[in-house]
DNA sequence: ATCGTATATCGTCGTTTAACGATAAGGAGC
DNA sequence: GCTCCTTATCGTTAAACGACGATATACGAT
């Protein structure tokens, strides 16, 4: 938790208790750290579930890189895609992305 | 804002509105995920205010790249440092984190 | 004026990111 | 079987990051 804990007093190399849970949320804040996902993210916020290629057309990037931070996205846990035939369905993992706002919200 | 707004139907290069405050939440976002960063936010959260000095105590890191850490979240704008005689007193810019929870909670 | 302390900045180094084009892999349809 | 179409991955490049030690700067105190 990132909520005011006890201090260890000892100052261990990064500090034991949060340390899982603050390193995850930073992983997330990184993959946000990009205008470009940012799109992405509002994008399937609003669309539930769309074809890679659409996001391909709304962003004015290449296919490799929208692929790449399609695959940050992916790591950081907050974009889930499945494979539909050809093409690959994404989507938000709205949970993940409300653990983020709760992470967030006790800063 | 981040909130749903007319598709222009145009696949301009990034989108007009919305996109300086993307571009800001992303900067904020950036700044943000860093382990080390968050551990200086949540003890800046916590302490109102205190020497650098105490925030390299911390952390297990060289002086010259906590103050890079520093700087980078004083670029986000979300610390302030104000200088202190000999040595800088940093604050957490509050509103600016406020601002960060509200542009995160309406995504 | 000099010394010591605290902080910022510089220069460097290795790693990672962001972007691209080109290529491979996995179906759908002929 | 081939041939599109869609997506992922590879290889490359330039730029940015993260870390460090060393140095410069700015004050307080002696």
């Amino acid at each position: 938790m990132l909520t005011t804990s006890d201090k260890p007093s000892k100052p261990q190399p990064f500090d034991g208790e949060g340390k899982l849970e603050r390193d995850m949320f930073a992983q997330i804040c990184k993959a946000m750290g990009h205008p470009a996902r940012l799109r992405i993210i509002e994008h399937l916020k609003q669309t539930e579930g769309c074809i890679c290629g659409q996001i391909v057309e709304i962003l004015p990037l290449a296919q490799s890189t929208v692929s790449q931070h399609l695959k940050i996205l992916k790591d950081a846990g907050l974009v889930r895609g499945e494979v539909e035939g050809p093409r690959t369905c994404y989507c938000l993992d709205r949970a993940r992305l409300a653990k983020f706002k709760q992470i967030a919200a006790e800063l």
